[in-house]
DNA sequence: TGAAATGTTGGGGCG
DNA sequence: ACGCCCCAACATTTC
C-alpha cells in the first residue's frame, strides 16, 4: 500500500519508543497516500499512532445513514492498510475537543497532525484543541489535504470573496497548477504506545456504522468497493470507460460518462490532487485533451468553489445566501415531499433518479438538479427539506457541496440559476435519457413503453399499457400537472420582490 | 448547466 | 403575376 517494494518495517522500530510519537488524527482523509498529514508525520523520524474519532460533538451535524455505511467500509480499509505496514488505527468515539488533547497527553505525543475541514463547527473545534494541545507544549500541526486551492488562498482583486464561479475559478487556476500529490513513503514506523489500554479504544463494529442501514445496505455494498483501493479502481475505470466522451457525455444517465469519484473524495479516499494529475497525464498521454479535460477540470473546480462558499458563510446550509428568499411561501406537503422521497411522482425521470439515489446512494448530476428543481419549483418545498434527504441517503453529501447545490438549484445562492428556470422533466429526459434506458432501469414497470412514451407515460393509450394487469399500470398518476405547478411557482417566486 | 411565449422569415399552395 | 394564408423553422423575448 505504501510501498510495494520496502517490506512491513513496523514492528522492527518498536525500539524507537523511546522517542515520543506522533499522532495522525484522520478525519475526512481517509487514505494512506499523498496525505500531507501523515506524509509528514511519516517523515519526522517519529513513531506514529493513527487515530481516527467518531465525533459526536454537539455541533458538528451527525452523518446521514448511507454516509455512516461509507464511513465503516473506509475506516475498514484504513486499518487494514495500516496493519500491512504493521500498524493499526486506533478508534474512538465522542467529543473531539476533548477526546484529542486527552489522548495527545496519554500517549505522551510529542505532536498531533491532521488535514483540515472547513465546515464551521469543525474549524472552531480544531481551533480549540489547538490552542489547548499548545497550551500544554504539544506541537499541532494542521495541512490542506483536501483541495486544490484553499479558500483563503483565492480572492478576488479588491480581496473580497467570490460569488461567481467563472471569476473564482479563473483566479484559482491563475495562482497557479495545483500541487502534485506526494511522493510514496518508503517506511514506517509506529508506536507500540497505541496498547495503553483504558483509553476508551473500541471496536468498529462498536459504532454501529452499517447496521443503521439495513434497508439499502445490500444495494450499497453491490454498487460500490469503499476505500483507498476501491477509489483507485474507479478511477481508472473512469479514465478506461467515460473520459474519452466526457463532454459530450457527461450529462446523459444512461451513460457510464461521469466519474462517481464523488464519495471516494467527500471521505478523502483518494485526493483531489490524485485525481486531478491522474487525469491529466492520461488526457496528454491518449492525445485526447482539450474539451474533455477542461470541463473535467472544472467540475473539481465546482467542488472547490462549493468549500469557497462554505468558508465565507457558514450557514450556508441553513441559510439562504440570498436573504429575499427567506420571504418565501414554501409548502408545508409531507405527502407530496413523500411521494417525491420514494420516487412516485409520477414524472419518470425524477422517479428514476429518487429511485437510483435509494438503492445506490447515488444519483447522476444531471439527474440531481431536475429532481432538485421538481422538489422546490413544483412542489414549492424549501430545499432544506430537499437537502436533509440528500444528507441522508448520499454517501457523498458534505455540508459544502450538498448545500451549494441546492441553494444554486432554488436560486438562492451565489451564482445561482435564476428563478424561473424551471426544468420540464419530461423535456430534460427526452433530450439526456433519449431511448429511456436509464427510466427503464430504475422504474421497470414502464419498461414496455415505447421511447416515445417512455417519458410521458399518461399519454399511453390502454393496450399501450398493456392492459390493467400490466406493472405499467400501477405506475402512480402524476402529483402536479408540470404547466400548473410551473405557473405556481413563477408566481410565487415573482413576489419576492 | 431552460422553457415557453412571441416574433420573424420564407417557401408553397391557392384563388 | 400577385396577394393572401398557412405553417414550419428559426430567432428573440419573457418568465
Amino acid at each position: 500500500m505504501i510501498s510495494e517494494r520496502s517490506p512491513p518495517v513496523g514492528t522492527a522500530h518498536h525500539g524507537s519508543d523511546c522517542a515520543d510519537p506522533v499522532i495522525v488524527w484522520f478525519r475526512d482523509d481517509l487514505r494512506l497516500a499523498d496525505n500531507p498529514a501523515f506524509h509528514a508525520a511519516a517523515r519526522s523520524g517519529r513513531p506514529l499512532i493513527c487515530l481516527f474519532v467518531y465525533q459526536t460533538d454537539d455541533d458538528i451535524r451527525p452523518l446521514g445513514g448511507a454516509a455512516r455505511w461509507w464511513l465503516h467500509g473506509s475506516l475498514l480499509e484504513l486499518d487494514r492498510a495500516l496493519r500491512a505496514e504493521c500498524g493499526e488505527l486506533v478508534l474512538l468515539s465522542g467529543s473531539g475537543a476533548k477526546l484529542i488533547p486527552h489522548l495527545a497527553g496519554a500517549f505522551r505525543a510529542h505532536s498531533v497532525f491532521w488535514n483540515r475541514r472547513y465546515g464551521a463547527a469543525e474549524r472552531r473545534i480544531d481551533e480549540d484543541i489547538k490552542s489547548k494541545l499548545k497550551a500544554s507544549g504539544i506541537e499541532a500541526k494542521s495541512f490542506n489535504g483536501h483541495l486544490l486551492y484553499e479558500p483563503w488562498t483565492v480572492s478576488s482583486s479588491s480581496n473580497a470573496p467570490f460569488r461567481v464561479f467563472s471569476a473564482f475559478w479563473r483566479a484559482a487556476l491563475a495562482t497557479g497548477e495545483p500541487a502534485a500529490p506526494l511522493p510514496a513513503l518508503s517506511r514506517l514506523d509506529f508506536s507500540s504506545r497505541v496498547s495503553v489500554s483504558g483509553l476508551g479504544k473500541i471496536k468498529l463494529t462498536d459504532l454501529r456504522l452499517e447496521s443503521a442501514t439495513p434497508d439499502w445496505a445490500k444495494g450499497l455494498h453491490t454498487s460500490w468497493q469503499r476505500g483507498e483501493a476501491g477509489a483507485r479502481k474507479r478511477l481508472d475505470e473512469f479514465l478506461e470507460e467515460g473520459f474519452s466522451s466526457y463532454a459530450a457525455a457527461r450529462d446523459r444517465p444512461d451513460r457510464p460518462a461521469t466519474s462517481r469519484l464523488s464519495p471516494y473524495l467527500r471521505f478523502g479516499n483518494i485526493s483531489v490532487r490524485q485525481v486531478w494529475h491522474t487525469v491529466a497525464a492520461h488526457a496528454m498521454r491518449s492525445g485526447s485533451a482539450g474539451r474533455n479535460l477542461e470541463k473535467f477540470q472544472s467540475e473539481l473546480g465546482w467542488r472547490e468553489f462549493s468549500y469557497h462558499l462554505l468558508y465565507h458563510n457558514p450557514d450556508m446550509g441553513r441559510r439562504n445566501l440570498q436573504p429575499r428568499f427567506d420571504s418565501m411561501p414554501w409548502r408545508d406537503d409531507s405527502v407530496t415531499l413523500k411521494a417525491w422521497q420514494q420516487g412516485k411522482t409520477g414524472y419518470p425521470l425524477v422517479d428514476a433518479g429518487m429511485r437510483e439515489l435509494w438503492a445506490t446512494g447515488w444519483m447522476h448530476n444531471r439527474v440531481r438538479m431536475v429532481v432538485a428543481s421538481f422538489l422546490i419549483k413544483d412542489l414549492l418545498i424549501d430545499w432544506r427539506k430537499g437537502e436533509a434527504w440528500f444528507w441522508d441517503t448520499l454517501v457523498d453529501a458534505d455540508g459544502a457541496n450538498n448545500a451549494a447545490s441546492w441553494q444554486w438549484v432554488a436560486g438562492s445562492g451565489a451564482d445561482a440559476a435564476p428563478f424561473f428556470r424551471i426544468f420540464n422533466p419530461v423535456l430534460q429526459g427526452e433530450k439526456f435519457d433519449p431511448e429511456g434506458a436509464y427510466v427503464r432501469r430504475w422504474v421497470p414497470e414502464l419498461e414496455k413503453l415505447p421511447n416515445s412514451l417512455i417519458h410521458r407515460p399518461w399519454e399511453a393509450e390502454s393496450k399501450e399499457l398493456l392492459g390493467e394487469d400490466s406493472p405499467a399500470a400501477n405506475y402512480p398518476e402524476r402529483i402536479v400537472d408540470h404547466r400548473v405547478a410551473r405557473g405556481r411557482a413563477l408566481e410565487a417566486l415573482g413576489n419576492l420582490g
